[in-house]
DNA sequence: TAGTGGTCTAGACCACGGG
DNA sequence: CCGTGGTCTAGACCACTAC
């Protein structure tokens, strides 16, 4: 009972109970209302928490639920467009971008960012092989939806050497500065699904492991890859967006209504 | 045991597991290569299958294994980069795009679809409001990577009223042909997580509510929105790429080796 | 038929947030 | 402090694949 049973290809329970809360969502449930708890769910529709959590999961990955530890439930609002595309054909760090400075350290870079910069073999030895790596942060709506490590070799900006600004926003500062003085000739960009690794999670509010979005960018000049960009964005509550879209909404019509 | 202990913020295990899997996953195995079962893994790292399979999940999440049930567990090769960008600044449907049509049908369109086209009020009454929507899907490298479902208003289309193509590619393909008559202005996209449809997921040979990117384009004319279309690619194996991006390698080094 | 991953259960304890 | 979601266990059965 609870789910239908004479079919030739049952469907799991999870799946079948995503659609009814996913229905009950839309018909009886305002952005921002809290759902009864877990334990209560799985009581009322009589399965296991472990089953109820499934489905609660995927609702979460489709940007419907919001899940906080010591909280409870909440129904998300709609995803927020955040453009990705054509406003953004110049430098990281025009004023007003919506991003904002961290912090900015000097390190060797992995071997897949020196794979992505393309540096990695033809330097001469003995050159500064170092990378600035600047930490900014994207606040959309007073929520932080990303967070980006930009990397900067040396050799990009080499009126950084011998930088003596303390470690933070000021430092970071300095390299964003040198690095607008080149020309900038084309860029490149890559989005995928990953995972939050620990430190990205804490910015931007969520668990380790939390569903993200990575948009890798490359930034050329005629010498070559002058910078590249790794933005992890939240997946449950951004919808990025390319070229002139604006405030479209799809996957499923949401509420206006707003809890109290 | 098995886990650091003395440790002030204890990290999960499943999380402590997965960083252990995946170095193991990069230093002792091929691309194509079958783990252990999942019984055999969980009893040799000491935990709770349902334990293990948290951190499985994880791994498959970022594209490093792929699980098909029956068969194993392997590793997967690195992400495919699918152009997504600029080779297409046309009309959807150009010979040799790696887009294979599966069908037409003609229906009424659902909310979110109208909001979309944006033609769902301004109307006349009595207009024929149906929309032509069309099944296509995405190959690369002999493996279907992508499911779109192309949206048509009848009202882009005149010259298709009381068309008679049975049901197929053929009536797919005479939709298309309509639809390139037209003067593409411009276009607008849009990238998002979702979970795999039931229709979808088989088209993907995928489970039902696998991680995918949903990426929702519009298509413009002098007269406003004339076509949308809505793609889902898989996210395991997909990297979308915009701009000039062609097989950049990020997120981790994988190992080119290939197993017998 | 044997072995795999997928689903499900009924518990337990922990970490966090707010009164 | 209590209630929340997050983690974890030790089982069970099912659906699929390949032999």
């Amino acid at each position: 009972m609870g789910t239908k049973q004479l079919e030739s290809v049952p469907e799991p329970k999870y799946w079948h109970l995503k659609t009814v809360l996913s229905e009950a969502l839309d018909q009886d449930f305002a952005v921002g209302e809290v759902l009864p708890n877990e334990r209560e769910l799985a009581a009322r529709f009589g399965v296991a928490r472990a089953t109820l959590r499934q489905a609660l999961e995927q609702l979460e990955l489709e940007g419907r639920l919001q899940r906080r530890r010591g909280v409870g439930t909440t129904v998300a609002p709609p995803r927020v467009g955040v453009a990705v595309g054509s406003t953004q054909h110049d430098w990281p760090g025009e004023a007003g971008d919506g991003w904002q400075l961290v912090d900015a350290a000097e390190t060797l870079p992995s071997a897949a960012v020196a794979k992505l910069l393309g540096t990695a073999s033809n330097v001469p030895f003995g050159t500064d092989q170092t990378v600035h790596t600047v930490r900014r942060t994207r606040v959309t709506q007073g929520q932080v939806v990303a967070a980006e490590l930009l990397y900067v070799p040396g050799s990009s900006v080499p009126g950084l050497s011998g930088i003596d600004a303390p470690a933070g926003p000021a430092r970071a500062r300095a390299v964003l500065r040198e690095l607008q003085r080149l020309v900038l000739e084309g860029q490149d960009r890559s989005v995928e699904l990953g995972s939050a690794r620990a430190d990205d999670a804490k910015e931007l509010d969520r668990l380790p492991g939390a569903p993200v979005l990575l948009v890798t960018t490359r930034f050329f000049t005629a010498d070559g890859t002058a910078a590249v960009s790794v933005a992890t964005y939240r997946a449950d509550t951004c919808r990025l967006t390319f070229g002139d879209s604006g405030d479209v909404q799809i996957s499923h019509e949401p509420q206006t209504r707003v809890a109290s």
